[in-house]
DNA sequence: TTGAAAGCGCTAACAA
DNA sequence: TTGTTAGCGCTTTCAA
């Protein structure tokens, strides 16, 4: 690995002037200066090392990728197809920027700060995190970080964040649902927070708004994932004669129950409608395929990264809270009563 | 950020003293002045900047997870499910040797190097390379590299790889439907290299250790994916008469084939079996779910992890071409003759 | 247009 | 047990 030092020595310049060029600084080295250096470069394949170069400029040209992953959900996490586009589409526009992502992945949030501060990251993009965390995060991450798909609700804190418009999905589907005639209507989710829970109010807004009466029973709570998917695939198959339509949370889920009925015997959706939400790949590959509420997972990407860029760089970044628009995606798995 | 320095300061004593503290060098400092330290580390939060560190050691603590994505594949490639679990797991598995994970995807080797190169990284994991991918790394980088899935004939020169037995599942596969009857079996992909190509092997050994005729025509090659998926599907759609099974390359094929002929109105299995291969999400969700190749990419990413680790410590790290073993998943898509 | 030199924060050899 | 010091490779200020 050759270094500046070495190829100033070699040309008997200083290592400023190889800086210089490097650097292409303009009018402060002459031409054939220039042309030396270059060579030079070309010949040795010097790249810079960037612990020196960040060390000296007290910058790292990392973005971090954190994400929370708690302990169970863990080994899911990046398996699950909407992280593994984003992480794809996060690494693509930070490249561009010219930056390069590291990954954090952990359940503790406590370790995710100390990893990042310890690299010096530049920006820090933020999956998965809760209130608490994202208090945490605000007191001791003094870096620009922008949230992805979190909902802190009355945070005594400023923060940025990239989501989708969940709970106007939520309502959209379940309005799509009663135009469709459907009356008695579940929702089924993991967890009544974050996204979740606003899909969960989307839903009860368009029941509200039809003057069709709201149970705590019509909230399905499904067991976290992690080990037992039959035990989740039953507590729904338990519930389905109160129902006409189930409402998932997730394509995941949906795609999953929806698999399972049929395997019981039912027909879908003559007996039962079921729709998702996402729009990934799950929704297209059962059949009846999902009915769904499309998000674009690369484009939420790509707000997120220039958001944080804007931030880095002390532009205008616009609103804090940004909500991408959804639409439902019709497909085969809603009866029309 | 507090530096070491300036708590040596603090407590009027050296950086020395602190950094032994910090690397609980034993013995080395007393107790008293451990407990005086670790006070302040708590007080002030101090993480190591990890630019200096790896400067001043020549090491970097990065483990580079790098993988070619040819243009056009290039959306698909994080989105697919098996780059989505294979980036978790080996980031999990990085972490837990307390290394860091830092992705490089990019259509150009050359970029790749000079970027590695430039972050020092202390270990590389190497995806979706082709022969003179290898051969140029090889050349130039001195870094432990480990290559998953790559298949470099009559390399004139050495490499690490882990990668599973794909021609033997290709093999089992073939004789799973020879054994239920098949005579009339196609081989679809979408190229002839690497892992596919063995696959593709794995069949033609099949085929004639059955002396079943192979013949040109009975290898459906598919236009690669990126834009037009419905292309790709007519084509295996044009062909379905002429066989009474498919052995898909990839799940991820296989699934929307099965799914793009029931929607034509086929019966599968009854009018055509199909197979997949890699066992991934998409050969659970689809009706009939499908009788695939299993492979295990968490186990495989903890080999390349364990063997890369190994090499960087200079231990011995067995094989050079480690091969996992496969085995079939009997489902619903394959029909007894 | 070029060069000298200080310093980024940490490590480690060596001295005390 | 503790302290001094010379780097690691690069940037950057200032002087020549």
């Amino acid at each position: 690995m050759i270094t500046i030092k070495k190829m100033a020595e070699l040309l008997g310049t200083s290592t400023t002037t190889v800086s210089n060029v490097i650097h292409g600084k303009p009018g402060e080295v002459s031409p054939v200066m220039v042309e030396k250096v270059k060579k030079l470069i070309e010949e040795y394949d010097y790249v810079p090392n960037r612990n020196a170069r960040n060390l000296a400029r007290n910058r790292s040209g990392i973005i971090g990728l954190a994400m929370k992953a708690s302990e169970n959900k863990y080994d899911n996490f990046v398996k699950d197809p909407f992280a593994g586009e984003l992480i794809g589409a996060v690494e693509r526009f930070v490249r561009a920027k010219g930056y390069f992502t590291m990954l954090y992945v952990s359940s503790d949030i406590g370790e995710i700060i100390s990893s990042v501060s310890s690299w010096n990251v530049d920006g820090l993009i933020l999956l998965g995190m809760q209130k608490e965390d994202g208090e945490l995060l605000n007191q001791k991450m003094k870096k620009p970080m922008v949230f992805v798909d979190a909902y802190f609700e009355d945070a005594s804190f400023e923060y940025v964040n990239v989501g989708i418009d969940d709970r106007k999905g939520g309502r959209e589907i379940t309005e799509y649902l009663i135009q469709s005639g459907h009356r008695k209507i579940a929702f089924l989710a993991d967890n009544c927070m974050g996204v979740d829970y606003q899909r969960f109010m989307g839903y009860r807004d368009a029941l509200d708004s039809a003057g069709l009466p709201w149970k705590e029973d019509n909230f399905i709570r499904l067991k976290p994932s992690g080990a037992d998917l039959s035990l989740i695939l039953s507590q729904a198959y338990e519930r389905v004669g109160d129902f006409t339509a189930f409402i998932c949370a997730s394509d995941y889920y949906a795609a999953y129950i929806l698999n399972d009925l049929k395997d019981r015997g039912m027909k879908i959706p003559q007996e039962l409608s079921i729709v998702g939400f996402d729009d990934n790949v799950c929704s297209r590959l059962v059949r009846p395929a999902l009915t769904t509420v499309h998000q674009d997972v690369t484009e939420k990407s790509r707000i997120t990264v220039d958001k944080l860029f804007h931030i880095i760089n002390e532009e205008n970044y616009g609103a804090n809270f940004e909500q991408l628009p959804v639409f439902i995606v019709e497909r085969s798995s809603v009866r029309k009563i």
